[in-house]
DNA sequence: CTAGCGATGAGACTGATTCTCAGGCTAGTT
DNA sequence: AACTAGCCTGAGAATCAGTCTCATCGCTAG
């Protein structure tokens, strides 16, 4: 229906894809489409969301490109994988100012971002306490949404 | 080779099956060796862990009754289910006075707990801030064990 | 313009989890 | 104790996310 087209890129593309040529990688016409949807993004998608979205655009992508495209952003640490217990793993860009984690509704699976200062000192002050090279973490609030409720 | 019979239940044991009675369950010779071996346990196990454990002792049990009874089990809040972004769910029992999260090792894939009162207390206090009925959460630190650094 | 090599995607494959359904067993009833 | 309704089980099929293979495509350096 609407088309999403032009739509400038953000900071975070421009920072993707410039991580991506450093690192080495061509450009390619199924990356430049999953980094341009994702860069649209706020919060977490399904490789099968993201497949469909692309297929109803003008960009179809093939699956194994959409996990190898994200496995390799994942690596780059500019996509974040999360895992919300729903037996499927969601992706998500990771902007350095827009640190999040996530509600899950237990009924109808909708996510939920959500961001707390004291929550994330409380992870930092952890990770420096345990013998344990810390390189990330998740954290995800069960539960049922205001709807579902 | 060791027979870990008669070991006296734990309260975990004893609230669960009353649990279960009182949600109108039936005994049945599966689940009582799945709440068993649970009990035994401090950390979490997978599905394919807990079939091989129960395999190995005297009472094998099929798959499907496993992850039916799992569910159940996780249904009454007696047990956790834990995606530690390993591509399979962990399962733990939940005791009040043991309540914990995990490390995990992107290289080994080892999984270590931990317990911090002050990240609790954060959770707890987001929980009554969001519009959304709180009722767990899961929190996941990723990177490299002592072994693996 | 062209060769070399990385990028891509159709489809087979894997592994975890769920579903189906026939037969077994529990727990009331007599 | 015997009987029976209906929950409990488990073997195997089905499903589903995610991975792998490999032939082909298309950047890009030269």
């Amino acid at each position: 229906m609407a088309k999403t087209k032009k739509k400038k890129e953000s900071e975070w593309a421009t920072a993707t894809n410039e991580r991506l040529s450093e690192a080495g990688f061509r450009r390619g016409g199924a990356r430049a489409a999953v980094v341009s949807l994702l860069d649209e993004q706020s919060c977490a998608l399904s490789a099968y969301e993201i497949e469909d979205l692309l297929a109803q655009r003008e960009r179809a992508v093939g699956r194994a490109s959409i996990y190898r495209i994200l496995e390799e952003l994942d690596e780059l640490g500019v996509v974040a994988k999360v895992e919300l217990g729903q037996g499927q793993a969601r992706y998500e860009p990771v902007r350095p100012d827009h640190h999040h984690h996530h509600l899950v509704c237990d009924k109808c699976g909708a996510v939920i971002a959500f961001d707390d200062a004291p929550l994330e000192r409380a992870v930092h002050s952890i990770s420096k306490r345990v013998d344990f090279a810390v390189e990330g973490h998740e954290i995800v609030l069960h539960g049922l949404c205001a709807d579902c409720r």
